[in-house]
DNA sequence: CGAAATATGGAATATTTGTTTCAGAAAATA
DNA sequence: TATTTTCTGAAACAAATATTCCATATTTCG
């Protein structure tokens, strides 16, 4: 019924993964033959522990099941299923990395001072730019950036939370001397507006979950025309990604509940200065491309 | 015991991830109401359905646990469990895939030029967070914080570079009920607006250098009647701060001569949460303030 | 060496978890 | 609107999984 190396040594089961190596590296000699066996081959396999059942883990380490709840007892869990959470929780922690780091800031942020309101947001949007540099794909935005690089007149079309984003881009296409136009009027012309684009004009479209009606709408009023749409979303299921010729995933990691902009704003600085260079490449062709473009500041 | 939709559109279950993506995207608007709400949340947390069980992640998803079961069917798994496998292998290859990103990213750059060109606006994104960070003090954000929680109306200066962030603070304050009024009008009234402003409001102006002229005059204007003007900018010498009862610096990294905004954005999210905070906290008074807009999401 | 304590394997058991079923609700169809 | 079909929620059921138990083997210590 008690736990005898466990208890004898004071030391209570560890939630983190890496302290419960420290302990079993520390306590393996102590370890009978046959749960040393075991605790070495969970040290060695964690991802198998993580995902395999007791059955599953004990065969491969060749041990009885039994051996396994045994084990977790000797390090102080309460059984099998909570020592094989330490390794699911670190699994998850890997997938996400930040996302626990913040998840514990929402916990621990007791007195909600403003400087750890701000440490959250922070952290939010590094989780954001991280998840956004391993998800992008390189091809994806590439088409995007050929068909935005082809278009006569680049329609910015965006609501609410992604408003910001557009607003960004006009901006930084107008400084980089590319037409584009911020579908943004306050007299709601705007739907007329894009369904008078051309073929040969292409449109950019932010929307993120829950997607803005009025932006969803402005977007299929472009493609009616049969030009292209270019779309920053959160998902495949977003109704921008149905209408678009081509996306670009954006999902943004949230703190208090309030989500990240820092991955889509920064693809939205991005994205124009990847045209512009696009263009610079197909009309000099091999010459000296970065410099009409790198003397534009913001 | 048919499958209806997956096997009426003769695909088979996928094994990979990306795959079962695209199919949830392309089948969603045939599936029926709770299998795609079901379908979605998958889609949309895959960590959790890779280690949750069928109950938890029902519980999360606000279906049953049948639904998930059916869910599975529907799009050609054997059940619940073989569905679940494809996200329990994509967290197994995630994991080890780490390993050799990170090598990748020390290589250096390789990949296509697009990719190194957002790869290098991530890097400009996450110097200035880091920047943003250290360089934060305290004092002056909460200052700042209590100036915006006593005023009536909340007016917000922006133009060009800046712009953006104010948008994303018009929204914030308006999704969390605090009445702000965003400069931007586009028949040149504002600076008689910001003129008629109150002595019981107050006002954030974001500028940064070369400091947008209009922007500077809508600020002086609007100090002119000794209402308390809050800035984010991006030094001492910036004519905003000046302006200011008291004011924030946020000094993005560039890259490319294209100045990131990863920072401003991050603060334009957190200020309006903050003020929010503050004014419950005055007017509740230690009850519990941080429903109110807790309910509140963007 | 012999006795006590501990460890082990394998089977029995209790619990959890996935799956199926079915009555009633909702939606589609005529 | 009436009728059929499809979908949904809750509970019963079946399968799997973790855990406990006990007889036997092994080690430890007098």
């Amino acid at each position: 019924m008690t736990d005898p190396l466990a208890s004898a040594a004071g030391a209570l089961a560890p939630r983190e993964f890496s302290a419960l190596v420290a302990l079993v590296a520390a306590s393996r000699h102590r370890l009978p033959k046959r749960l040393a066996q075991a605790a070495a081959y969970a040290v060695a396999h964690p991802d198998e522990v993580a995902l395999g059942t007791a059955a599953s883990i004990a065969a491969s380490a060749e041990v009885q099941p039994s051996t396994l709840v045994r084990l977790a007892q000797h390090l102080g869990y309460q059984g099998f299923t909570d020592f094989q959470s330490v390794f699911r929780d670190r699994l998850k922690s890997r997938a996400s990395d930040y996302g626990d780091r913040l998840r514990r800031l929402g916990e621990g942020a007791t007195g909600s001072s403003s400087e750890s309101l701000i440490g959250g947001f922070v952290a939010a949007a590094r989780a954001s730019l991280d998840s956004f540099e391993n998800s992008l794909q390189a091809d994806k935005f590439s088409n995007c950036v050929n068909i935005l690089a082809e278009a006569e007149t680049i329609y910015l079309i965006g609501r609410r939370r992604a408003y910001p984003l557009v607003a960004c881009m006009a901006y930084g296409f107008a400084k980089l001397g590319l037409r584009a136009i911020l579908v943004d009027s306050a007299n709601g012309i705007d739907t007329e507006t894009v369904a008078m684009a051309g073929r040969s004009d292409a449109a950019v479209a932010c929307s993120f979950s829950p997607y803005a009606p009025e932006a969803v709408a402005q977007a299929e009023a472009f493609t009616r025309n049969g030009a292209p749409l270019v779309a920053i979303t959160d998902s495949a299921l977003s109704p921008m990604a149905a209408l678009a010729a081509d996306w670009v995933e954006v999902a943004e990691t949230d703190f208090a509940g309030f989500r990240s902009l820092a991955a889509g704003m920064t693809l939205a600085i991005a994205l124009p200065v990847a045209v512009a260079e696009r263009r610079q490449l197909s009309a000099v062709r091999g010459g000296e491309m970065a410099t009409a473009f790198s003397r534009a500041r913001w």
